[in-house]
DNA sequence: GCGACTGTACGCAAACTATCGTACAGTTGA
DNA sequence: TCAACTGTACGATAGTTTGCGTACAGTCGC
């Protein structure tokens, strides 16, 4: 287990944080951190093996579009809102924004 | 040589954009003809194989990122940002900003 | 210490992507 | 019709990503 390593603001990276972003479960994770929860490893997608979760939390950590800190046993997960917003305005808003309206369009058929 | 095919507005995908965009080549792409050029296939990036850049934009093509007409013997591309502003407001806008502020704080060091 | 719990490390296989060379198709102007 | 030009189609390859099983490491409560 080694340390939860993080960029820096000044080192995120746009087409690494597109990269992470483009993939439908981490897109997932985003938007239910988005919502205001504060996810561990285990709460995501229950479906998905550990091992399978763990290579996503990690892309999405290293492109620093979250932030993971252990508190115990658990490793709690948190968006990096600010530093985003920061370095790259509008991006995660306009991303959370395109999420919630394809889910509309999907609900509506 | 096919016919160019193109998503309609409703049918672009956030994750298909996405992906699109988290490339470098591409990205540059999207800079430049965010900057009002019309692209032919050719003018971008003269150091990489037409087989390659041929990948390229048909990726971007297929995404809905851009349109391609055929215009006599070359391919004209535009920026698809009125199809992008209405159903992903605040992206295309978010990432060319982004993009220019990255590569500003490159120039500065 | 011990067992339960949470998540990682490692390694593997399948799928995908990027890059490229070669051959070729459509358009244009001579 | 012919050659030049522009870009595609196809196929190969190397590298990357994804998904997963297994083994294990750190933490907690008992």
């Amino acid at each position: 287990m080694r340390t939860l390593t993080h960029p820096d603001r000044a080192q995120l990276r746009l087409e690494g944080v597109l990269d992470a972003l483009a993939n439908p479960v981490r897109l997932r994770i985003v938007q239910r951190l988005a919502e205001g929860e504060e996810l561990t490893c285990g709460t995501v997608l229950p479906d998905i093996p550990a091992s399978s979760a763990t290579h996503h939390w990690r892309v999405l950590r290293e492109s620093g579009v979250l932030f993971a800190r252990r508190q115990g046993r658990v490793i709690v997960h948190s968006l990096r809102r600010d530093d985003l917003d920061a370095r790259f305005p509008g991006l995660l808003d306009a991303v959370l924004a395109a999420m919630a309206s394809e889910s509309r369009s999907r609900n509506l058929g």
